[in-house]
DNA sequence: GTAAGACATGTTATCGATACCAAATTAACA
DNA sequence: TGTTAATTTGGTATCGATAACATGTCTTAC
């Protein structure tokens, strides 16, 4: 009690709880209850507290609570870019479901590559996450590791990993893009290109590429009409670039799918400048149902993926496991629908 | 010393720092020392400490460290929106600014209400955040009243407000967007149109809109050619609505500026809908210089706003006040620049 | 009227690391 | 070789909160 971090008259100091107890005259097991929701603290009491809180300005510090609590309220998440609507929908996703609970997002982007995948996972381990969200299922050998060391609970997304750490919660890339194949071979085209990287980097992207050679193959259509570009992230730009070679190897392309929609974007824009018809001349189609894949002119064709959904029901299942506190938790895959937008490029 | 938490047998609890030590024969301290850089520990204690660090999977509890060292390294980043590929890239330039000096970003988002913005204040308060930096310069009092009490470096980012809390690292939305219009006015054009809402939610919008208005009368131009869509975020969507009700109250329109790329987007794409030629019927601008106008066809005229640079120069000056640790720092105002992109579309 | 239970509050001992200072070891130099 | 300086290491207290248990007060029921 001799303790009495009270402030000595000018020099101001960040009031801790001890300050708001003694202004309120109570302990601090007290100020800390008042302070967390669902505990009992007599009505008067918990006044009492809060005009002393406001008084002073008091936040509370999570960073000592936690310590002692052992729970910090983490939860971390990495996406491959934020520059990139999808996963900002997911990202926003996984918040809108975290902010009821409480808990709170640390988000990290990994640029498309592993190792920096790994180095952002031990920087967000340090935090003591309660709960970790991965966009795929590549991962270096140490990060796997890390995660499962950290005994905490892992979901992957976006995709459906051979090899699952934990929980899943996607759908397949490789059968979507065979569904968008298979929609349009319906319609009539027969000379199918791809656009679209193999890059490791991007392992949606390659699975999409796979799901497209696939189904030409399962179709009995013309194969190896593939036109890979740059690095991700994937942009206009390089789409616009990749149909200029596609159509100069094979003029003869009826339609072409491409492995996001900015890239159909890109391809689509520059057929315009170049007085093509869509899709009379060629068509394109894109991947994954970006707004300007709706609203251009012509629309896009394109899988849409409920990226927002991908991020709640991720927030979501780890919140069952954290808060359930299921010792040992069982695996569980969650798919989440995608299905082929039909618009007028095609 | 009896405290040894080393592990029962059989019993799998997450290592700590005592683990460490007692395995490679040392004092917490040293281990402590061992793992942050800079300090002198000898090469061959610290090996052994690696070799124990390894064989345990020990990760550093940094909520732990942090509260005896009182540093959480966190910054925390609110911006408007995720979504928007220019919020993106500030934060992209917080990251990785910050990621050479070992902070870590908190980053929220506000949905464009300054209710929400002083929710997340507060959130990330509680995590003791060494600096953070916001959106515009319009925030609740007692946002403010936080802010100040916090007794951390703020900076106020993406416009210049009227009175700032602390940093500013920004630019004149109404400047900016008087340029574009003088710019035009250059050009011959002379019954302009503006799209994009009043709320005061968007405050850079807002001042955009004042930007526009100003230009016009001191140019003695037609004025009053205002139309105003809901609330945000801007959708391509929006601005393909605008554009409508823009063409039915006033068909003779020249040129019509838009709030953002996106909504100048949505409106461009109506327009070639609808069988308007663009620049030749009606011309269209935006502001932000989004890649989807620079890809389009025809290209979007806009301003190019330094996103990335924002985001870096908010992080670089947290940085320096906080490492440099200037007790009471000098408030600066660092401008970025921003410039007119003229393409096809005027 | 009293025992038993419900509720409100206080006490004490941590949580896992680092700051600070002291001790021990090694290197440096006359 | 002896003495001082430089470098490595260890011990202890503490950061700010909460868990767990103890205590005290007030109901309620018979």
């Amino acid at each position: 009690m001799a303790k009495a971090a009270a402030s000595r008259p000018g020099e101001s100091h960040t009031p801790t709880m001890v300050d708001v107890a003694l202004r309120a005259g109570v302990s601090t097991m007290t100020v800390s209850r008042a302070l967390k929701e669902g505990s009992r603290v007599s009505k008067a009491t918990r006044e009492k507290i809060m005009v002393a809180v406001n008084d002073l300005g008091y936040v509370l510090d999570q960073s000592a609570g936690s310590l002692s609590s052992r729970k910090t309220g983490f939860v971390a998440a990495m996406v491959p870019s934020l520059n990139n609507s999808n996963f900002a929908d997911t990202a926003r996703g996984i918040t809108d479901e975290l902010e009821s609970t409480g808990l709170q997002l640390l988000l990290g982007y990994t640029d498309y590559t592993v190792e920096k995948e790994e180095k952002l996972i031990e920087a967000m381990l340090r935090r003591r996450p309660e709960g970790i969200i991965l966009t795929g299922g590549a991962h270096t050998e140490r990060a796997r590791r890390l995660l499962k060391g950290a005994g905490i609970p892992v979901v992957e997304t976006w995709e459906l990993p051979a090899k699952p750490i934990d929980q899943v919660v996607g759908f397949s890339n490789e059968e979507a893009m065979g569904l968008l194949v298979k929609t349009l071979a319906r319609k009539g085209y027969r000379k199918f290109g791809y656009i679209g990287g193999t890059t490791s980097r991007d392992t949606r992207g390659s699975q999409r590429r796979e799901g497209f050679v696939r189904a030409i193959e399962e179709l009995g259509l013309p194969t190896g009409r593939l036109v890979s570009f740059g690095v991700p992230p994937i942009s206009i730009e390089q789409g616009g670039q990749a149909i200029v070679s596609m159509l100069e190897r094979w003029p003869d392309t009826e339609a072409v799918l491409c492995v996001s929609d900015l890239s159909a974007f890109g391809a689509l824009m520059e057929c315009k400048r170049r007085g093509l018809r869509v899709p009379q001349d060629i068509a394109i189609a894109g991947f994954g149902d970006y707004e300007v894949a709706a609203f251009c002119h012509p629309g896009i064709t394109t899988v849409n993926v409920d990226c927002f959904g991908i991020g709640r029901q991720a927030a979501r299942r780890l919140i069952q496991i954290i808060r359930g506190g299921e010792k040992k938790h069982e695996q569980e895959i969650i798919l989440t629908g995608c299905r082929v937008v039909e618009r007028e490029s095609t």
